[in-house]
DNA sequence: TTGCAACTTCAAGTCGACTTGAGGTCAAGC
DNA sequence: GCTTGACCTCAAGTCGACTTGAAGTTGCAA
């Protein structure tokens, strides 16, 4: 099986090295040996690396990512706990989709001031009823914004 | 018209006093005028925040928000570059939809290794044709990874 | 009129996610 | 066998988004 060095995988995955050395300190990927010092990586890191831009783009840390999958791709939380995850990703498509929503509204809008707009009002306000928090339970003083 | 404290602000959109007082410096919000030192804040500044708080969950930096509604809330951006936000949500919807999707099969897939189950591979593969980076084209070297 | 909680400013600190730089190693081609 | 360039490590730097702390001010109630 032919592995892929590090400068490869920087060149196909659009990342550079020093962020994939950064990742696979994190745990975020791993490699499976090296020659001489260099890391040489599994194929499957690409589509890993995927899966994280994905998860990153969703707003997970990159703690979180390390966590759902492993350095080897597969997931390690416990099935509810991911349901869980992708029930919060539901949420925030709904924020996103209002958000948009409200741009294209915005966009076509003629009234002066939006914040008078009652369509545009009530866009933002059906959007984060109880909204859209990650970052494992930090403070979470919110009692709702509106 | 009776103003809110930023305290009052604070405890309504659950933010702390220190936030509102940086995304005033940050130009996402304005007060309106002072009580000796004290900031007051219009009610609107409330829906705002909420706006702000979508803005920041769609992945967009402060600065990018203050772009998009100023401290008033009313958009200064052309309507094109608007609707240029707007799909690049739409398009970070399907991301995360192709995330939400793939920790749901994830969580009932009983395959050994996600990495060499072809549903998985096609699901994270759909994802992200040409996809979901905004912050505003840094360097953008991406080939795309697959 | 005094007390104090809630505000103020400004500088510095923190945290996550990287990037950069200095100095070192090594496999491969000439 | 020597150079070269892509890799290596480790420490420090950067950037965005806040938070914290010190030191000062003030509206309002007792």
């Amino acid at each position: 099986m032919k592995f892929l060095d590090i400068g490869e995988v920087a060149q196909r995955s659009g990342l550079k090295p020093s962020t994939l050395r950064y990742y696979e300190e994190a745990g975020l990927i791993a490699s499976v040996t090296r020659i001489g010092l260099r890391r040489q990586f599994p194929a499957e890191v690409l589509l890993q690396l995927k899966l994280i831009a994905m998860g990153k783009s969703a707003g997970f840390s990159l703690e979180e990512i390390a966590g759902m999958f492993g350095a080897n791709g597969v997931p390690e939380l416990p099935r509810e706990l991911i349901r869980t995850k992708a029930d919060a990703i539901d949420r925030q498509i709904r924020e996103l989709s209002a958000l948009r929503d409200t741009l294209r509204h915005v966009a076509d809008c003629p009234a002066p001031s939006h914040l008078e707009c009652p369509t545009f009002r009530r866009l933002v306000e059906v959007a984060g009823r109880r909204g859209a928090k990650r970052k494992s339970g930090k403070r979470e003083t919110s009692p709702g914004v509106g």
